[in-house]
DNA sequence: GAGGTTGTTGCAAGGTTTTGCGGAATTGTT
DNA sequence: AACAATTCCGCAAAACCTTGCAACAACCTC
C-alpha cells in the first residue's frame, strides 16, 4: 500500500533518494542510507511491480528447524497441498543461522512478493522468549494490521485474530500417559522440551491430569527439560535414570524419544522390557526404529490440508467466505502402539 | 533488461494484455494467456522494481525431496553457511507436488529476485529422465547463458561449465564393499536406487570393482533397484532375501538402509549377526537406530560450506577471482563403523 | 436476421518509479 | 580565508506500469 513517497516522507528525504537506496546506486551518504533502511524496515515496502502484482501464487512456509523430521514432514505435506491449489511454496528455516530471526525472514518474504504464510510452531509459542531477541507481542499484530495473510500451525495464541490449526497437545499428553497406566506403570516420567515451550507445558498438563486421576505421583522430579533434539532427549533421560528411575517415559517429540532409546541402549536398559517409551509426532521414521516407537500421531496430512485451505481461502477473494474469522481447528492425536511400550517387569 | 513492451511485441499483443496476464486479472483469453506465458518463459521478465534491485541477498536452494533426512541436513548446513555470509535462503522442494518441476521452480525463484542457487542432486543427475517431462539438456545451459549463478551439489555434469561439489560416490561404494570383504563376507548385495540415478550407478561401479578385485561375484542378481525411500529399501531387500540371500548388503542411502533393517527385523533376521548392512550419507539419525548404522559419511558441513562459498564468490563482484571457472571439488566419504556390520556367522 | 449480451483487446489517462542534471554543502588545499 | 574538488541530494523530465473505457467480435435470444 505505501509507495515510495510515504517512505521518503517518513525518512525526511526525497523520493529519488529512496529509489537510489533501494537500487543500491552510488551517491547516497551512508548515514542517510541507514535512515532510509530503518524506515524501510518499519513499513515494509514491496516494489510496486510486485506489490501490485498481488497474485504471485507464492506462499511462505516458516519452520523453526529442519533437524527434527516432523518439520520436513509438515513442510512436504503443506507444499503438496499448496501445489494442488496452484500455489508454490518457499520454505524458510527460521533458526538456520543465528543472525536472522523469524521476523526478518518474514520481512524478506514479504519483499519477495509472497502472498501469505504458514507459521509452523512459531516463536509466539514460546511463553517467554529470551530477553533481547524477543519479538514483541506487537510483531505479529503489526503484520496482521498490515493485511498480511497468515495461519498458525501448532502455535495458536488467543490474543491474535489469526486462524490456527493445532493438535490437542494436552489430550496427547493425557492419552500417552493413560496408555502407560493401563499397561500397569506407576512411575511415569516426562522427557520434556524447554520449559518455555507452550506445547511442552500443555503435554505436561495432560500427563499430570492422567496421573492424578489415578492417584499416581506427578511431581516435578519426574520431569526433565532439555532442548528439542535427540541429544537433548538422551541427556534428559540420563538425568531421570540417575534420580527417579521411572519404568516408563513420555517424550515431547519422537526425535527426543529416539535419544531416550539410545541412552537406554547404551546403559543396557532394554526397551520395552525395562523401560517403556512413548514419543510424539509419529515421524515417518518412527516405524523404522527398533523397537518401533509407540507414539501419538499428529495427523500431518490433514492438518497441512486444513492450514493451506484456510490460507488460500483468505488469499483468493473469490472464494472468501463471509466474516468467518477466528477460525480454529483442533485435531485429535491418535495413539499408535508399536513395540516400545509394554507392561513393566514385575520385579520392581 | 527487457520491459513489458518487449514482451508485448514478441507475443503480438498490447502492453495492457501482458500486464493483465502478469497480475492474473480476469478478462484475458486462455489462448492469449498461454502465448504470453510462453514468451515470458523465453525472456525471463523480472519486474522492474526487483530486476534493478540486484543485490537482494537471497539465494535459492533446490532439493529433490524432504523425506530422506540427508536433504534437510544439507539444507540446514547450506542455510547456516549462507546466513554467515549475509545471505538468506529460500528452500524449494522440487518434487513437492507433481505439477511443478525443477524448471518452473527456478523460473519462479528468478522472478522473485534470487541472486543465485544451489542445486542439490539435480534432475540432471538422472541419466535418462522419463520421456515427456525431460528437462532438455539445454535447460541448464539456457540458465547459464542468461547469467544465472549456480552451483551443483552431488550432481555434476561435465557438459556444463558449472562449479560443482560432490562426494566420490564410486569410492564410497568401493570402501563400503571393501569393509564388508575384510570382515569376511563373500556374498554382498547392493540395495540400489533407481537405475537411472547416476550416483547409484557410480556406487555400483565401486562395489563391482571391490568385489572383482577379490574375485567375488558381482552379478546383477546381487543388485536390487527400488525407489529412494525406506519402503523402497525394504522391498529391494525382500527381493534379495528371496533370491540370493546375501550375508551383507550396501545401500544407496541410509534411508533405504533403515528400510532394509526393518525388513530383516520383520523376517527375524538378526542384524548384524545374520546380515550386515552399510548405509550411505550418515544422516543424523544413523547413530540413533538400533543397531546403530555403519555408513559412509558425506562431509555435509564441509560440502555445504564449499558450495556456498563458491556461489558467493561468483555473486559478489568484489570477491570474484580471475578466470577460475570449471571449479570442481570432490570430497572423500568417510567410513563410520557402528553396530550394523560384523563378520558373517560361520554356519553358512 | 436484428438486437442484445458477453467476453476480449487496445488506447489513453493517471500514477509511480527511475535518472540526468544542477545546485548546495562539505572537505581539503593553497 | 578563499578556491577547487567532491559528495550528496532534490527537481523535473522521461520511462514504465496499471486501469477505466470504449471498440470490436462472437454468440445467443427472440
Amino acid at each position: 500500500m505505501p509507495g515510495l513517497s510515504e517512505i521518503a516522507r517518513a525518512a525526511g528525504v526525497s523520493i529519488s533518494t529512496v529509489s537510489r537506496v533501494l537500487n543500491r546506486r552510488a551517491g547516497v551518504n551512508e548515514e542517510t542510507r541507514q535512515r532510509v533502511l530503518s524506515v524501510l524496515a518499519e513499513m515494509p515496502y514491496t516494489p510496486r511491480g510486485l506489490g501490485a502484482l498481488q497474485r504471485t501464487g507464492v506462499i511462505g512456509l516458516l519452520v523453526p528447524e529442519l533437524s527434527n523430521p516432523v518439520f520436513p514432514a509438515f513442510a512436504e505435506a503443506l507444499e503438496t497441498r499448496a501445489a494442488r491449489l496452484g500455489y508454490s511454496s518457499l520454505l524458510c528455516n527460521t533458526r538456520s543461522g543465528a543472525p536472522m530471526g523469524e521476523e526478518e525472514y518474514v520481512r524478506m518474504l514479504l519483499a519477495r512478493g509472497v502472498e501469505g504464510m504458514v507459521f509452523v510452531s512459531p516463536e509466539i509459542t514460546n511463553v517467554e522468549v529470551p530477553l533481547g531477541q524477543a519479538p514483541q507481542p506487537s510483531y505479529y499484530a503489526k503484520l496482521l494490521a498490515d493485511g498480511v495473510h497468515m495461519v498458525f500451525l501448532n502455535g495458536a495464541t488467543p490474543a491474535l485474530d489469526v486462524p490456527d490449526v493445532t493438535v490437542d497437545e494436552q489430550l496427547a499428553g493425557y492419552t500417552a500417559t493413560k496408555h502407560l497406566i493401563e499397561l500397569g506403570h506407576e512411575r511415569i516420567g516426562f522427557v520434556s522440551g524447554p520449559a518455555r515451550s507452550l506445547p511442552s507445558r500443555l503435554k505436561r498438563a495432560g500427563w499430570a491430569a492422567a496421573l492424578e486421576e489415578h492417584h499416581l505421583p506427578a511431581g516435578s522430579d519426574l520431569v526433565a527439560h532439555a532442548p528439542f533434539s535427540a541429544e537433548g532427549g538422551g541427556q534428559a533421560m540420563a538425568t531421570l535414570f540417575e534420580t527417579v528411575a521411572p519404568t516408563a517415559v513420555i517424550c515431547s517429540s519422537d526425535h527426543m524419544a529416539l535419544g531416550v532409546m539410545r541412552e537406554a541402549h547404551q546403559r543396557g536398559v532394554s526397551v520395552p522390557d525395562e523401560l517403556s517409551v512413548v514419543g510424539f509426532d509419529d515421524i515417518p521414521l518412527a516405524a523404522y526404529s527398533s523397537p518401533a516407537l509407540t507414539t501419538l500421531a499428529q495427523p500431518i496430512e490433514e492438518m497441512a490440508t486444513a492450514a493451506i485451505d484456510e490460507l488460500v481461502l483468505r488469499l483468493d477473494p473469490d472464494r472468501r467466505r463471509p466474516g468467518s474469522d477466528n477460525y480454529t481447528r483442533v485435531f485429535r492425536p491418535r495413539l499408535v502402539v508399536r513395540e516400545s511400550t509394554a507392561p513393566p517387569k514385575q520385579d520392581t
